[in-house]
RNA sequence: GGCCGAGUGGCGGAAUAGGCAGACGCACGGGACUUAAAAUCCCGGGUUCCGUUAAGGAGCGUACGGGUUCAAGUCCCGUCUCGGCUACCA
């Protein structure tokens, strides 16, 4: 078989590597540099790898190899995101329980996996749905339920960075006197509510046709991330998780990883945090409004501004505490808790119905009215503290109950939405912020045509008048502070995540809820004991949706639902399941020690693996896995257990690969390239080249079958280099010598040497390729090519291509393997050549090339160029003006 | 609407520090080998014009219009197009 055939090559490396254990990585090696890399592990779906999975798996798979040919101790692991819809939907139409629709499709990707030769420690393959893993999601689970976030608390961490704020034991939250007084139920109902992890009764996003609530982060234009369904908003109880909490740390502390740009802006814009003053509006009792609001003016100097407002005030939080004068009415969300007391008789029919209209409103019909602004005047009147007036109040869903206090401020002046809404109500617009005079780049006020947004100077604004907007904000904080009407405030626009799931494949949780003699629940909870972790799934036979919020896990035999504790109390388990994002939020920490039953991670090893050096996947995880793994690593970083703050040092998204079509590839588009069929025709090591030679990892990029081809044709002439084709059995070329290169064949080696290297690097995976090209291009016209200088070429070219690699090497006359041999030095001394060819441009136009002694310095260089008959003819009855002359680059004549 | 990124041959792309634009590959054309084909090997190529169809030469070329510079794909200003993210967060 001398002909380059890459079927018997492939399946016997790939059968080498196994039985030889080749890239079985051990533990902490002491004095060896570590090199941690990871791919994003896959949901393993019914259809098999697709051909943008290999592209990041190769990336890293080069990246692995080159680095244990350096000497590093490389972790470089896979595993399963296995729990989630699919399976389950599945099990739904067919009856087929999901574990086994789950594993068959685990047996699939890791078949498709081996047979591109990736080098991962395969001891280390774990799969979230494996209970020896989730044990350790629930344990991680009950971790947060056991911390509170002490946001004043300073500390200096492992790592010697000084924080502020950090998550501790609940034990150690201090209870209040008046609720310790109250007694143990109290006091536990107390620390529920500060936990991390905690239930919440409030609006989520129910999706119907999935059967399950939805976070923020999975709802896109309204409708599901997964399925695009309809989504409908209802109270429910369920599992929130306070990342909120961490929203500062996890926005400051992106700062100093390696991350795309583009992903750090769209966390923090995630995050979105905004800073600026809440405010307390008195609601108008009667028609004498200046003493009522001398009375509580004079109430909040002396008490100061409370936790909670009291009842008929309105607090609202605004950025812009500068444009106070310029309120001239105020919105409440339709949720919010005053609007029925506010609301006048006469007005009351009009603000229910608009307030049942907006709760039957999906997030898509609130988006598409964001161009049309509607609500309803409540009768009702607040008192502005500042200035007294009095201003009308409103509903509006414009205005969120999620965010900040659910109410606002209107300053319809110097808004967008509240300009909007005051044109289309016919409300007051006032100024109070004017352009800076004299500020030329400022741009002119409009109050007719559009809301003024930019900063400025203070107009009607009684005694704050000229103040710079900056400086007014600060003055009126101070100000407000002090008299107990208002207070500095920070808010985000990221909400607590919503944690749990109505589902049967996802984790269940390690709680149970407290039963009164009734068999109702009591809201006090307990967890399940550590050692008697994890908590399986109830076995079942129906998978069909129960159609309602009510959890498929509900339907579990009693036996699982419900027992008795020691003292005699009666419980229920907690029915709902975890996120598909549970199991992704920390499989990295497990890799390092996938068969650990202490602990969910040695700290040794962890200690020394982590933090995970190079992470590679597709940018669709920037908020959402990537954000949730951080809160949680964060949290496990508070309570001691891990020792680096932040996960994943370098982030690299890889481009989406088109079809050949230029599109997106889907099955709809009949686009799809199946990798399965290109390993087929061409070998493992012709899609991984690919792959690689297409274009810049992180680019988008269209497939082209005849590109496989051209890289097909490479492998061959690189074949070809040693292989004698036309004998029989596998026999080296009578070309290929023992004998020393000649000087232009090693210079040609360690240019190639060099420029490999850096590119595998800065991970230009196509330029290197092409560097590899060249060589080849170079050697086969060489009559004799010494063995050296090919072995040398041959490890260059493992990383990308090792299957071939492995067989020529061994042809070669290497009886191991050579993913351990020692990564080719370059000689800088070799790179340098005798001549170069130098451009001579008159005026810049090139005009002549000249060869001269690479060593010639500037005056040497145009004292060449000058004597050039090319340049000489057209230097002829012109001025020299000016010469630049660049060593090694280009000379060039100013002439006139 | 806002923010970010990108526009280079017929195509994918290269040019790391302002210094020969188009490396490498695909597709295409020509040739060699062959009875023939496949495979392989060699050669060619941005574009317009001048030159007898040749050798050779001149001009124009990195989305478009300006600018800085001896020199711009690369830096600055403006415009257009495409892609991604985001969108009532007060």
């Amino acid at each position: 078989m001398p002909r380059y055939d890459a079927k018997p090559i492939e399946a016997r490396w790939q059968q080498y590597w196994e039985t030889h254990q080749t890239f079985r990585t051990e533990g902490p090696v002491p004095g060896k540099e570590k090199l941690y890399v990871l791919d994003m592990f896959p949901y393993p779906s019914g259809s098999g790898l697709h051909v943008g999975h290999p592209e990041g798996y190769t990336a890293t798979d080069i990246v692995c190899r080159y680095a244990r040919m350096k000497g590093k101790n490389v972790l470089h692991p896979m595993g399963w995101d296995a729990f989630g819809l699919p399976a389950e939907e599945h099990a739904v139409k067919t009856g087929t329980h999901p574990r086994i629709t789950t594993e068959q499709n685990i047996d699939t990707f890791r078949r498709q996996l081996k047979m591109l030769g990736f080098s991962y420690d395969w001891s280390r393959e774990l799969s979230t749905t494996d209970p020896a893993y989730y044990r350790w999601t629930q344990w991680i689970f009950l971790q947060i339920f056991e911390t509170w976030y002490d946001a004043t608390h300073e500390w200096t961490g492992p790592d010697g960075v000084h924080r502020r704020g950090k998550g501790r034991p609940i034990a150690e939250l201090p209870i209040p006197p008046d609720v310790a007084a109250q007694g143990t139920e109290a006091i536990r109902r107390y620390q529920d509510r500060h936990r991390l992890a905690y239930v919440s009764e409030a609006p989520v996003n129910w999706c119907p046709a999935l059967g399950t609530v939805l976070a923020n982060e999975e709802i896109i234009d309204g409708r599901s991330e997964r399925g695009s369904h309809p989504v409908v908003r209802l109270p429910l109880k369920q599992w929130m998780l306070r990342i909120t909490a961490y929203a500062d740390r996890l926005a400051e502390e992106l700062e100093d990883l390696k991350w795309p740009e583009s992903i750090k802006y769209m966390q923090r814009n995630w995050i979105g945090r905004s800073s600026g003053a809440e405010v307390d509006f008195s609601v108008q009792v009667d028609s004498s409004v200046e003493k009522q609001l001398k009375d509580w003016q004079g109430k909040r100097a002396s008490l100061g501004f409370p936790a909670e407002p009291e009842p008929g005030v309105i607090r609202i939080y605004t950025t812009r505490p500068d444009t106070l004068f310029g309120v001239t009415y105020m919105v409440l969300a339709p949720e919010h808790p005053l609007v029925s007391s506010i609301t006048t008789d006469s007005q009351r029919s009009q603000v229910e119905d608009y307030i049942r209209r907006s709760s039957l409103k999906s997030d898509l019909d609130r988006t598409d009215l964001a161009k049309e602004k509607s609500g309803v005047f409540t009768g009702g009147y607040a008192i502005n503290p500042v200035n007294g007036q009095s201003v009308p109040i409103w509903i509006a869903d414009y205005v969120l109950i999620s965010y900040g206090t659910g109410a606002i401020m209107a300053v319809p002046g110097h808004d967008e939405r509240d300009y909007a809404f005051a044109k289309a109500f016919d409300i007051p617009i006032v100024q109070v912020v004017a352009p800076v005079p004299g500020d030329k780049s400022s741009i002119a006020a409009d109050l007719e045509n559009s809301a003024y947004t930019e900063l400025g100077i203070a107009v009607n604004s009684g005694a704050y008048d000229g103040m710079k907007t900056d400086e007014f904000k600060a003055k009126i904080t101070r100000d407000l502070t002090e008299s107990g009407l208002g207070r500095e405030a920070v808010n985000y626009r990221l909400r607590d995540w919503l944690f749990s799931r109505q589902r049967y494949w996802g984790e269940p949780f390690p709680i149970w809820h407290e039963l009164d003699d009734q068999g109702n629940p009591t809201g006090l909870m307990r967890t399940d004991a550590i050692d008697s972790l994890p908590v399986l799934h109830p076995h079942m036979e129906d998978f069909k949706p129960t159609g309602t919020p009510e959890p498929m896990l509900a339907k579990a035999t009693p036996e699982w639902l419900f027992r008795t504790d020691s003292d005699g109390v009666k419980l229920k388990r907690e029915t709902n399941s975890m996120p598909q994002w549970a199991g992704s939020c920390w499989y990295y920490l497990r890799f390092c020690d996938n068969l650990n039953s202490e602990c969910f991670i040695d700290p040794e090893k962890e200690k020394y693996w982590l933090p995970v050096d190079l992470y590679i996947g597709g940018a669709e995880h920037a908020v959402l896995h990537l954000l949730y793994s951080r809160f949680w690593h964060k949290v496990l970083f508070d309570r001691g257990y891990l020792s680096h703050s932040e996960p994943f040092q370098k982030l690299v998204n890889q481009g989406m690969i088109l079809g050949e079509n230029g599109e997106k590839m889907s099955k709809s588009r009949g686009n799809v390239i199946n990798p399965d069929d290109i390993v087929r025709e061409y070998g493992a090591d012709s899609l991984r080249l690919y792959e690689m030679f297409m274009g810049p990892l992180e680019q988008v990029k269209p497939w082209q079958s005849t590109g496989v081809e051209g890289v097909y044709r490479f492998l061959g002439r690189v074949w070809r280099l040693m292989i004698d084709e036309r004998a029989e059995t596998m026999t080296l070329l009578e070309s290929v010598v023992d004998a020393e290169p000649t000087t232009e064949q090693l210079r040609v080696l360690h240019k190639t040497i060099k420029a490999v290297t850096d590119d595998i690097d800065r991970l230009a995976f196509n330029t290197a390729i092409s560097r590899m090209m060249e060589f080849t291009n170079f050697m086969s016209g060489q009559e004799l090519r010494s063995r050296s200088v090919l072995e040398q070429f041959i490890r260059l070219l493992s990383p990308f291509a090792p299957h071939i690699s492995e067989e020529l090497w061994h042809v070669l006359g290497h009886e191991e393997t050579l993913a351990w041999e020692p990564w080719p030095q370059y000689d800088p001394a070799l790179l340098i050549e005798d001549t170069v060819e130098v451009p001579v441009q008159i005026n810049g136009k090139v005009r002549s090339r000249i060869v001269v002694s690479a060593t010639c310095d500037a005056a040497e260089l145009q004292a060449a160029a000058q004597a050039d008959d090319v340049v000489q003819k057209n230097l002829e009855g012109k001025s020299i003006v000016k010469v630049v002359s660049v060593p090694g680059r280009m000379v060039n004549f100013v002439v006139r």
